[in-house]
DNA sequence: TGAACACATGAACAGTTGCTCATAAGTTTG
DNA sequence: CAAACTTATGAGCAACTGTTCATGTGTTCA
């Protein structure tokens, strides 16, 4: 039932689901993404993996957790962050297989 | 082969997958697709499918013809636009039922 | 308590985006 | 060809985005 007709959905529908795709549409946050899809992290690993500065790690994460795509918990003085649900992994390799699809395809 | 280990990808195929769920992240132009995932259809239906001018439908499908998600092909007068592959469908599906669901869990 | 550490927040700013308006370009028919 | 019709393009602009810098908040430990 959730699929096949899910196209006649209505303008709150499909605005949630720019949002998601919004939320991975960003470098930086799509970096964020993969790096926690291998498990959870601190905010200066992530920083390890992107290249841009601890503040804007921190903003971007932020919009994450508002857009619900990542959980945070404290751990002394660190917060580790967490991919929210399935929902987050799927999308992250939906499109990476896509994007190494159609390179594959390009390159043919 | 083309999953599981997929995301310890480089920074190209990371990029693509964000170009990619760019063009899915805007409000104009997800109603486009999902127009065209009933079918194809020329630029005037698919203004009244959304709220916007002609000239913006037009600059709109030109970024998605420039990230191959759509195909146009002229028919007289109209050109008729298309989704380019399966995988656009399959991304607007996904994105839709996420977006459904977690509507579902909110309101529960 | 205070210094060190880890992360968050606010302001400010350059770059980008999506829209409309005006107009051009391609196609059909009288 | 000229007029009508359909789509595309370019300019201009307000709104939004992602970043850095400076600083604030929360935590640990000597």
């Amino acid at each position: 039932m959730a699929n096949a007709n899910v196209l006649f959905e209505n303008d709150d529908v499909i605005y949630a689901a720019t949002q998601i795709f919004d939320a991975l549409s960003d470098f930086t946050r799509f970096q964020i993404l993969a790096a926690l899809s291998q498990g959870e992290k601190g905010v200066s690993e992530l920083q390890e993996v992107t290249s841009v500065s601890q503040s804007a790690i921190s903003h971007q994460l932020r919009l994450l957790r508002d857009r619900g795509l990542v959980t945070a918990r404290r751990d002394g003085q660190r917060v580790i962050y967490s991919l929210a649900d399935e929902h987050v992994t799927t999308l992250l390799n939906v499109g990476l297989e896509h994007a190494a699809e159609d390179a594959r395809v390009e390159s043919a």
